[in-house]
DNA sequence: TGTACATCAGTGAACGCGCGTTCACTGATGTAC
DNA sequence: TGTACATCAGTGAACGCGCGTTCACTGATGTAC
C-alpha cells in the first residue's frame, strides 16, 4: 500500500524541523521564509504542506524540538556544582555566542515568542518549565537549600544566561561583548552559591 | 522662505520615532510595516521618506531614542540601595510585563538587534554601555566595592532583568509568569548585595 | 490690511518583489500477479 | 523472475497580498509687496 518505507516521510519531517530550527535562530521567525526553510532541507516550496499545516505549525514544532534538545543537554549533566559550573562556562563561551544557529533557542528567539501563536507559546512554556525544574534539581543536589529556593535560583540562572548571550551578540564592541560574558559567569556563580535568602545556610553532604 | 514653523518638521519626526518605538516593541522590527508605522503617527505612506532614508534608518533612530530614554530613567534615580531596589521592583512589576509598548526596549527587542544594520547595532552598543555605567555608578555609591566589580554587577542586573521580563511575557501560565518575576527580584538582590568575589568586603560610607 | 506667490510637508497611487499558500502534476518505488 | 499498476512524497508554477520604496501632485501657510 505504501510507496516509501514507513520512516521516509517522518525522516523528512525531522530534517525540516532541525534545519528550520537553525534557520529561525539565525534569521528570526519572521526573517525566514518558507522557500528558504524548505531549501535548507533540500526540498522545494510545495513539499512543505505535506508536512505542516502552516508556517505557525512548523514554528510550534520547532520550539518543542529545540527545548526538548536543551532539556536533554541539562539532564545529561552529572550531579554536583562543578558540572553546573562547566555547563555555565560552555554556555557563555565565545563559540556559543558566535554560532547562534547551533545554540540556545531562547537566546536567539525569546523576545519573539510572546508574539507567536498560542500553540507556540504553550510549547515554549512546557519546555521552559521542564528546563527550570531540571536545573533546580541539579542545584538542590549540589548546594542544598529548600526546593523553592532552588527553583528561584534556577530561574535566575536561566534568565541571566539567556540575556547575557543576547547582549553579547548585540553589541559591536568585541571587548564589551567579552566583558558581558565574564560578568555573566561571575553573577551566575553568585546566584548558584549565595546563601539562601530567608533561612541560614543548610548544606546536604 | 520656510512655510511651516522651524519646529514643525522636527516635531513630526519626533512623533514618528516615538510611535514607532511603541509599535516595534509590540510587533518587532520585522512585524511592523511602514504603513502601520506612519499610520500610528497620523500620516500616510509617502510622508515617511521625507523624514528617514529607509526603514533601517528609522530603526537606528528609534533604538537611539529608546536607550536614551532608558538611561534618563536610571540617571534620575536617587543614590542608595533602596532606590535601586525600587527601580528593580518597578521593572519587574506585572504592569511593566503587561505593557511592552511603553516598556523596556531591550526586553522587547534585544534578540533582534544582532540581525539589524550595523548603525542600529552601534546605536544599541552606545546606549547599553551608558546604561551599564550609570547602574554601576549607583551600585558603587550604595554598596561600595571596586569599580570593575560594580560594573560586573551592573551587567548582571541588566541581563537578569531583561530576560526575566522576556520569559515572564513568553509563558502562557500566569502563575509561572509571576513566579519568574519574584525569582528575578530575589536574584537581583543577590547580585546587588553579595560580597565582592575576589577581595574581602570594602565599604564606602 | 489685502492679495499673489513660492515653499515644502504631506498625499495617495503605483512600482517590483517576496511572502505564505494552493494545486495539477510527475515519477520513483513497493506490491500484485 | 518480469511486468503493470497504484501510491504518494515531492515538484514547480501560480495565486493574492502586503512589503519597502518612488513620485507626480496638492494645498495650507509664511513672506513680499
Amino acid at each position: 500500500m505504501a510507496r516509501y518505507s514507513a520512516e521516509h516521510k517522518a525522516a523528512t519531517r525531522r530534517r525540516l524541523i532541525e534545519t528550520s530550527g537553525r534557520r529561525f535562530k539565525l534569521d528570526g521567525f519572521d526573517g525566514a521564509g518558507i522557500a528558504t526553510l524548505v531549501g535548507d532541507a533540500g526540498l522545494t516550496n510545495g513539499a512543505f504542506y505535506g508536512h505542516f499545516a502552516s508556517k505557525d505549525d512548523l514554528i510550534a514544532s520547532v520550539v518543542t524540538d529545540q527545548l526538548t534538545d536543551q532539556l536533554a543537554r541539562v539532564e545529561a549533566l552529572e550531579t554536583g556544582l562543578p558540572s553546573v559550573e562547566s555547563f555555565v562556562r560552555e554556555y557563555l563561551s565565545p563559540e556559543h555566542r558566535d554560532d547562534p544557529g547551533h545554540g540556545c533557542p531562547s537566546a536567539a528567539l525569546l523576545d519573539e515568542v510572546p508574539r507567536q501563536d498560542v500553540a507556540t507559546r504553550e510549547a515554549y512554556t512546557a519546555g521552559a518549565r521542564a528546563l527550570i525544574d531540571a536545573i533546580a534539581r541539579h542545584l538542590l543536589d549540589s548546594a542544598g537549600g529548600d526546593h523553592e529556593d532552588a527553583r528561584s535560583r534556577a530561574i535566575g540562572l536561566v534568565t541571566l544566561l539567556v540575556a547575557s548571550l543576547q547582549l553579547a551578540r548585540a553589541v559591536t564592541d568585541p571587548e564589551l561583548s567579552d566583558r558581558v560574558l565574564d560578568a555573566a559567569f561571575e553573577n551566575a556563580m553568585r546566584i548558584a552559591t549565595a546563601p539562601p535568602r530567608p533561612d541560614p545556610t543548610q548544606e546536604t553532604s
